[in-house]
DNA sequence: CCCCACATGTAAGAGGTTACATGATTCG
DNA sequence: CGAATCATGTAACCTCTTACATGTGGGG
């Protein structure tokens, strides 16, 4: 059985209690959203296709608990989800669109540009935010719990980008300083010109 | 118009210079490739797109290069272009899955979970090194100019992740020194325990 | 002559989001 | 009793990737 990226999210969240896709999007959404994300639209389905494969089965004991359907993970599921934790392919991908208009920032005036990341600096101190909120409302809790070291992880890399961006602002307005102006206005017609070289 | 995605890093290469859709899938894969990607898939059918809304058109000089059209950005598409870098909206995804391996290594022995973060250390290092060869492949240029900026986030990045990573591996290690195991064994049945309260 | 780089395009499908539909229960 | 929260589910749609189909031109 293949695990589908939503499907690995859902037994690892079962692997530690059992849940209803109610909790683990509620779980998704404060903490593994920062670096992985599902919507109901894809936990409900998928539910279905890892019980149909009996890598999950609902724990349906009794309690008038709503239409609650709460699952447990089996001997199967466990065993699967160690085989993905140990295969070794990790993917990682990033999509800043910040970054991909400072890229493009050619096209605006130079006193424009440094517009672009005042809001990256800003995108990233909101993250940051939210992850120290989450961290302070954990109870302490005995040893290093792995997903501590990835909150951690998550708080660093916010901390990391805003200094980025507060150094790349001071540059830009130094810079300002020694110059004014240098749009490029060229349409249309213009073939290649400045821009033409930038690799990345 | 709304721009896509895809439609932005067109118009963003087309206001560098004139380019066809195989010129800008190349430049995508040896620049933006570590933070936006974009496929022949969506390509060509966007530059179509774009060209029925005038924001680019073909600049079909003659000079018998092979099936090869060439597009060039108009003045509304340099507007429609400008008006995007400065619409304040940046989302940021990250979709990290040795992040997202290491948040469920509870279901691992200790003695294993290293072996996550040693990946994710190797991840980054090859991505930091893949950069670190285009950053030297630059010929040295006046001024600084954003695309190089953008290329010091990507670095910096990937190397900030590196120390994490190593610090991470040299914590586990140390505590893989006073005491053996942890293991957890529960399976179907098992109901709430050790990692019921994880949040992040 | 063959292979590689150049070059354009499409079809299928995976993966994901958003919005909607529906209803129960709890708490103030 | 009304609002918020709990709870499940589906349909439409968007975005993107992969794989395929097709063909040109230049260099060894």
């Amino acid at each position: 059985m293949d695990l589908t990226p939503t499907g690995t999210v859902i037994l690892g969240f079962l692997s530690g209690s059992e849940m209803s896709g109610y909790d683990i999007k509620t779980r998704v959404d404060e903490s593994t959203r920062f670096f992985w994300a599902a919507s109901y639209g894809q936990i409900y389905p998928e539910l279905k296709r890892l019980a149909e494969a009996g890598l999950i089965e609902p724990s349906d004991q009794p309690g008038g608990e709503r239409g609650r359907i709460a699952y447990r993970i089996t001997g199967p599921g466990l065993e699967a989800l160690r085989a993905w934790l140990l295969n070794g392919e990790s993917t990682m991908e990033l999509r800043h669109e910040g970054m991909l208009k400072l890229f493009f920032a050619d096209a605006l005036p130079r006193s424009q540009r440094v517009e672009l990341v005042r809001a990256m600096a800003e995108l990233h101190r909101g993250k940051a935010d939210r992850l120290r909120l989450v961290h302070e409302a954990q109870r302490p809790v005995e040893g290093d719990p792995p997903w501590l070291a990835v909150l951690r992880f998550g708080l660093g890399f916010n901390q990391w980008a805003i200094e980025w961006c507060d150094a790349e602002i001071a540059r830009l307005e130094a810079e300002a300083g020694d110059d004014a102006g240098g749009d490029i206005g060229t349409v249309a017609g213009g073939g290649a010109q400045a821009g033409a070289d930038r690799d990345v």
